[in-house]
RNA sequence: CGCGGGAUAGAGCAGUUCGGUAGCUCGUCGGGCUCAUAACCCGAAGGUCGUUGGUUCAAAUCCGGCUCCCGCAA
């Protein structure tokens, strides 16, 4: 079960372990989307189609006939990857195995629906994956295996979102293997290290200039690339997709140097490589100053 | 018919109100200056002005249809 592109690779993976069949997929129904809300499918549907497996996408796992349908297949385990819905107590004590979680951080750290971009905008070094039995709580289960992996200094959370989907992949294909064969102890997690993450919204976007260089760089990164982090240039909305910290100071807000494109901080300063303007589309911050006639000294 | 912005040289923009020689910043190429340079100076190439029909002596500009791109909202 799954749906974003997150899930993508470890259904891929699965369905190409010759120890494993996968039954069915389910995933969200399709959902209209963009400008002309054209009717979309889910990635998981796309690549679940391509593999030549069944798909379901019941409206509500609560349903007596999501159950239904998923119990006649028999499941000996439930892989569930960034699906979208609470399962209820019945599907998850459904297969003999268990429901195996992935999920986009190192648990219990950043529990809940954003980890990935959470862990970015708060700056964090090192993240990861882990896997988990499933429980009722929201990412309470105890705990599998886990992969660690290094955050960059200029990754965006996109970036990261697709190595973690892979990492989530190998590990677990792994953690069905040692499931299987009793090989794994599931641990508890400890309660008291536990933090929640709640959904990603637009009204984190505005960038505050008056805060840490760093921050607004996190800031940059965690949103990217969705739903983008924005400021203002000449009274217009700006979209800026990517910045890096420099070490250039002065006045809030107040541009420092135009090649590259510096804009002052709270501390230091960061450079504004890739930006959109309203309407535009996305292009180098050159780019842009080749048609707008901005100085050194002006403020954002 | 959800609201709105846009399409002009490789990039980003001006010019459209009020029709009349295709312009700016940058990039590219050539030359110069310099110990040197992403700096500075000189020069050059590069455009069916998104598409299509209309009005006109004359359309990037005015009028109609069409295509595509993008922001918001969802």
């Amino acid at each position: 079960m799954g749906t974003p592109d997150f899930a993508v690779p470890a259904l891929e993976k699965l369905a190409q372990n010759p120890d494993y069949t996968v039954a069915a997929v389910f995933t969200q129904p399709d959902k209209p989307k963009g400008r002309k809300m054209v009717m979309t499918p889910p990635d998981v549907k796309v690549c679940a189609e391509k593999l030549g497996i069944p798909v379901f996408q019941p409206a509500s796992m609560r349903s007596e006939e999501a159950y239904n349908s998923l119990k006649e297949l028999n499941p000996d385990v439930i892989v569930v990857a960034a699906y979208g819905q609470i399962l209820p107590k019945a599907v998850l004590d459904l297969p003999k195995l268990g429901c195996v979680n992935i999920h986009g951080s190192l648990l219990p750290k950043y529990r809940g629906a954003a980890p990935i971009q959470q862990s970015v905008l708060d700056g964090e070094k090192v993240t990861g994956v882990t896997t988990m039995l499933m429980d009722v709580g929201l990412d309470t289960g105890d705990i599998l295996l886990k992969a660690e992996t290094k955050i960059g200094e200029n990754e965006t959370a996109g970036e990261l979102f697709d190595r973690l989907a892979v990492l989530g992949g190998e590990l677990i294909v792994k953690t069905l293997d040692k499931l299987e064969k009793g090989e794994i102890t599931p641990q508890k997690q400890d309660e008291s290290l536990a933090t929640h993450t709640s959904k990603i919204t637009k009204e984190l976007c505005p960038i505050d200039f008056n805060k840490p260089a760093n921050e607004v760089h996190n800031k940059v990164r965690g949103l990217n690339p969705w739903p983008v982090a924005v400021t203002e240039i000449a009274g217009k909305t700006v979209k800026v997709y990517s910045t890096r910290v420099s070490e250039m100071k002065g006045e809030p807000g107040t541009i420092l140097s135009l090649k590259p494109f510096v804009v002052a901080c709270g501390d230091k300063s960061v450079e504004l490589i890739e930006i959109q303007p309203q309407g535009k589309k996305r292009m180098t911050a050159q780019a842009f100053l080749a048609g707008h006639k901005l100085n050194i000294g002006d403020k954002l």
